[in-house]
DNA sequence: TTGCGCTTGCTAATTAATTAGCATCATGCT
DNA sequence: AGCATGATGCTAATTAATTAGCAAGCGCAA
């Protein structure tokens, strides 16, 4: 297993799939097929999830008669690493700028309640950080 | 032209070009392919660069003897779309909750100025928004 | 039990992506 | 002027990805 399970070496399809796993956070392949774009045939998606669990992409189980199948690396860390990929790549490194955008780029402006929240959790960051 | 440059149709190799093409706003050949993980030839990339500026992905300019390029969607947009998908894909939607993942996966955490920072430009959208 | 519906595994073929070689042209130095 | 350097465009070949067909097994309903 010399494989790393990173994102950037990921085909188009295969990208799009684990995309969707990350998602919902599991899924059949019924329901993987249903949120592809251009999907293809189901035949076709379960050839997919074959592959990208023999490269160690994916693990599934079974739940009656058909396989579940969930990221091996779990949401938590997967998504630590795209944050830090897109910060890296669009934001220079800033995470004070990236932050920034998030706030106003959202197409339903944050509402007052969410600001609130928002300085609470950064007063609690700076309490406990230093 | 009913390609939409959508990062979701690029193929492995396109997307890690346009990666760069986006961190770095403008490169030219021989730049790209040294900051390719795995970098092919130089004539590779060169083909690749041709065939994602006949997608309309990429332009260039010349620049004395050499071509330039750069992404044909800016920066600015560009980052807005991975931040939502990234939002979608990873929190619910919950622009909040990535923002929390933001202060706290910094590898560097954030220090006490920025986190300043971030308390005043929330008081900013706040004063704005409502 | 028997058959229908839905699943999987395997396989093979097509299409797309990736790769590099080669001829050519411009630039600038000697 | 002539030549070396380094760029481009084009082309062709290999490798990877994507696709779907088909046989077979399991479970549930009639």
């Amino acid at each position: 297993m010399t494989q790393r399970p990173s994102a950037h070496t990921l085909s188009r399809r295969e990208r799009q799939i684990m995309d969707v796993l990350h998602r919902r956070e599991r899924a059949t392949a019924a329901e993987i097929q249903a949120e592809l774009p251009e999907a293809p045939s189901y035949s076709t998606v379960r050839a997919l999830m074959r592959i990208l669990e023999q490269k160690g992409h994916v693990r599934h189980h079974e739940d009656g008669p058909r396989y579940v199948f969930e990221p091996v690396v779990p949401r938590a860390a997967e998504r630590k690493s795209a944050l830090k990929h897109l910060v890296r790549t669009f934001f220079d490194g800033s995470i004070t700028d990236a932050v920034q955008a998030l706030i106003d780029t959202s197409d339903s402006k944050l509402s007052k309640a969410e600001l609130d929240e928002l300085a609470r959790r950064i007063a609690a960051a700076r309490k406990e950080g230093r």
